[in-house]
DNA sequence: AAGTACATTCTACATTTGTAGAATACGATT
DNA sequence: AATCGTATTCTACAAATGTAGAATGTACTT
């Protein structure tokens, strides 16, 4: 019954954080989103609470600047939000989110070349 | 102040319908979605409502079985989509979300360079 | 005209989300 | 111990979302 809850859009900033600087401190957290996002305290303690709900983060009581860190890894995260996003808004298809891509943003040939790259590591990877 | 409301996750369900089927009648809509999702009929009534309230489709009444149409283009919303979900995930960065597609994702050979090959036809594509 | 079945709207309600004020707790300072 | 500023929790609240029952409208069939 693990039932995965979703991690909010706002939640998504403080994850972002956790997973760049844990072991970071509450506070710190409340200092980088404020100057980033503009919200106040209060509310960014109100993400921090919820994740830890959500069983995303812990927080180590004891030490006066709590200490927070995350308890879903990113890639973990990631690989759900893109699997819905891609199921959403392209059926699942890789191939037409791409196309669509180039046809909206206009890439460079060097970008280009920089994606044909990746993907030409990853080829053979298995036996 | 044109603050385009997002369209929410059930309603995307609508507007794929309505994107590939328009002009369509809202019963048909209701017994696709009934079929594919399992919502009840004035659950679905409701997004439709709520997309007509969002300026996202029209309803031609008049008929019974009332004609809905997209007002919003697949394109465009896909692309609002795409970018935002690619901020909040990936911090903006197409590469970053390629190398992590591959990473998590088994793809053949094949596949990979089926996805080479749409990058190629667009190089070059402006003077 | 009445009945019936389908179509549509209204109303409702629990959750989740964004946002934060009020209250309290903790630690350094007088 | 009293004070003050920082840290944290509690409480709150409106809007958005998922979900649908009740009520009403419409059109075809007796």
């Amino acid at each position: 019954m693990n039932k995965t809850s979703k991690i909010s859009d706002a939640e998504w900033q403080v994850m972002r954080i956790l997973w760049e600087k844990a072991p970071i401190t509450s506070s710190e957290i409340v200092e980088i989103l404020r100057l980033r996002t503009g919200w106040g305290p209060t509310t960014i303690y109100t993400l921090i609470n919820r994740l830890v709900n959500k069983k995303a983060i812990t927080i180590d009581k004891g030490s006066s600047p709590n200490v927070c860190r995350p308890l879903l890894s990113q890639q973990g995260c990631r690989r759900e939000e893109r699997n819905f996003f891609l199921k959403k808004v392209y059926d699942g298809s890789l191939n037409l989110l791409l196309m669509n891509i180039l046809e909206d943003e206009e890439l460079s040939d060097v970008e280009i070349d920089e994606l044909k790259h990746i993907l030409d590591g990853s080829k053979n990877k298995e036996r």
